[in-house]
DNA sequence: CTTTGGAGCTAAATTGATTTAGCTAAGAAG
DNA sequence: CTTCTTAGCTAAATCAATTTAGCTCCAAAG
């Protein structure tokens, strides 16, 4: 009952282990295996269940069929969701993929990234944190095939699929203006994170170009696993401070702390405070009233995330590099 | 600039390959290595950071170091979380994980069962669907080790850990009943897989040895992916014809539905009908009025898995198995 | 002075594929 | 009748480790 390797399909084809492999990888016609002699090892193939082991194809040729994934926190919905597309598109081109959660902490991202590296995975696609640069980098040099996710370095040139973070703030900004509220607010998290930047300055932007004065830019910049300890709070002592009409909020998690602050100060949504968040999130469907938002769509950029990493992987031309930044869409519903 | 190898180490320390393997695989001591050749390797090592190749390893030992994770689907929040824990717990012994979403297909769940066997994971962690215990058993008789997660086969000895349905259930009913409602409806799902059918028996069970009716059992049924479409509506034809005063809802997935359903209905909760759903969800933390539910100790599930796959694939003794089942937790919120 | 035993190490096989270089036979060309 | 192709296949090296069986000293025992 051992194994069926490759050996014994020769044995039992009575040919050679090269001509079994030849067939196995589609070398047949190129490498002039007869008809017959393919007939007959496909046949045992089938037969015997063959399956190429894949640790003695790794070792020989260096490619593990493995995707590695790095994202904030798998548990989070925006990358779960993503982690399902991306399963099912890498699934499509016959990878398979591991995951893994940087916290957003760089010494756990940059461990987390050797350890992939370490694993021989084919190709990797990451959320990383702002200092990654360096280790990404290493990556390039190493002529790894990578893709960004979310949020990219300025500096490097990568391979990226995200959404027009710009867009998306100032689109927010907009419709807040159009509602008319006088005293717009910011709350976001840890300004170190270029699309964090991006959609604080989509969005002061487009608040500044109006008349209506934008009252502060709250940066938490709280470590990610004590968002739930401190950001309720704190949101709560600056919505009292500053008494806004309105509040925007750069990320889900963010969004939905600031529910949970707005709740407990008992401020009656939109009359009191209007409330956009970026990213949608089920609670913002299910909310009363339910929550405005700027959607990320999430398919898609699990969707090109692998499809641009495939093509990097098998890639002809080192130079092409793909950077998809599409487009987010503004969810209006009751909040405001 | 190429990757160093063990026989690099074993060249610049003057000894053989074999010397080296056995200090990296801490077999030194054992197989009579002097302190000095021990030093010597160990420095080599670190000052080259050499990293042994996974693939020859695996290759000739047959260990991976990897976990395979089959959930039913990592979007959803309970299993995302799910995998976050495990990625914790399996990077703690020295494991990656592979992930994969069965839909509840048991197609797709068979072959991606075959995948992960193929690609040699270590152990498999599983939330199988209904008929796959076909499988399992072949991965038993192959003498692999895995834990089944959040249900199981009552037909097979395997390792298992999840949370006390019959229990869980009850305590949901107990408190519908305390609170004195009188008509108390049951909407369910996929009734083939174990822990719906302990769910649907402690709750029914605890409401027959009141003197209360049970209204009905729905047993939706729906494929996976298509709850969104089909859910709510039915959910909403059955709160009509039935008019129950309160309402349990076996799952998360469904207790969402459940509330936009009666969201659109208008019904007030708790007042005209109060509902309990089993599984936590940050929407029912959020919702108005804060919904209560059956919560799984998630993070233990976790841990308890992971801790009990290491300890079948490193198991002295095989006939040991593993089976936690895990107190549930009923939150009282304000939803009856 | 030979034998025994153990400390300290290594040669070589093994794992299961891929791949390079090249062999053989048959027919065509000269 | 020799030489050249080419179709059709294979031997053997290779990937980077692990592991078995055993070699070489040297000291102690007899």
């Amino acid at each position: 009952m051992r194994k069926v390797s490759l050996r014994d399909i020769a044995a039992q084809a009575g040919v050679s282990p090269t001509t079994v492999s030849f067939v196995i990888n589609g070398k047949a016609r190129e490498m002039r295996v007869s008809r017959d002699v393919i007939q007959r090892i496909e046949a045992l193939i089938k037969k015997l269940n063959y399956q190429p082991n894949s640790m003695a194809r790794g070792l020989r040729t260096g490619k593990t069929g493995t995707i590695g994934l790095m994202v904030e926190d798998i548990s989070n919905h925006f990358f779960a969701t993503l982690a399902r597309v991306i399963e099912d598109e890498a699934d499509y081109f016959g990878y398979d993929v591991v995951y893994c959660s940087t916290e957003n902490k760089e010494a756990r991202a940059q461990k987390l990234l050797e350890t992939l590296t370490h694993r021989q995975v084919d190709g990797y696609i990451l959320t990383p944190t702002p200092e990654l640069d360096v280790g990404v980098q290493k990556l390039l040099q190493g002529k790894k095939s990578l893709v960004l996710m979310d949020r990219y370095f300025p500096s490097l040139n990568t391979n990226f699929v995200g959404v027009d973070n710009l867009l998306g703030a100032s689109m927010a900004a907009s419709h807040l203006l159009a509602q008319g509220y006088q005293k717009i607010a910011l709350v976001t998290t840890s300004s170190s994170q270029i699309q964090m930047q991006e959609r604080v300055r989509g969005f002061t932007n487009t608040v500044n170009e109006s008349n209506i004065a934008l009252i502060k830019q709250v940066h938490l910049r709280i470590p990610f696993e004590k968002i739930k300890e401190n950001a309720v709070g704190q949101i709560i002592r600056f919505l009292i401070k500053h008494k806004p009409d309105a509040v925007f909020f750069t990320t889900n998690y963010l969004g939905i702390c600031g529910l949970e602050a707005i709740k407990s100060l008992g401020w009656a949504i939109p009359s009191q405070i209007g409330v956009v968040s970026f990213d949608d999130h089920i609670v913002f469907r299910l909310y009363e009233p339910a929550i405005t938002c700027v959607a990320q769509p999430i398919m898609e950029i699990g969707k090109y995330a692998v499809k641009a990493l495939i093509q990097d992987i098998q890639k002809k031309d080192p130079d092409v590099l793909a950077r998809y930044v599409l487009k987010p869409q503004l969810i209006v519903r009751k909040s405001c």
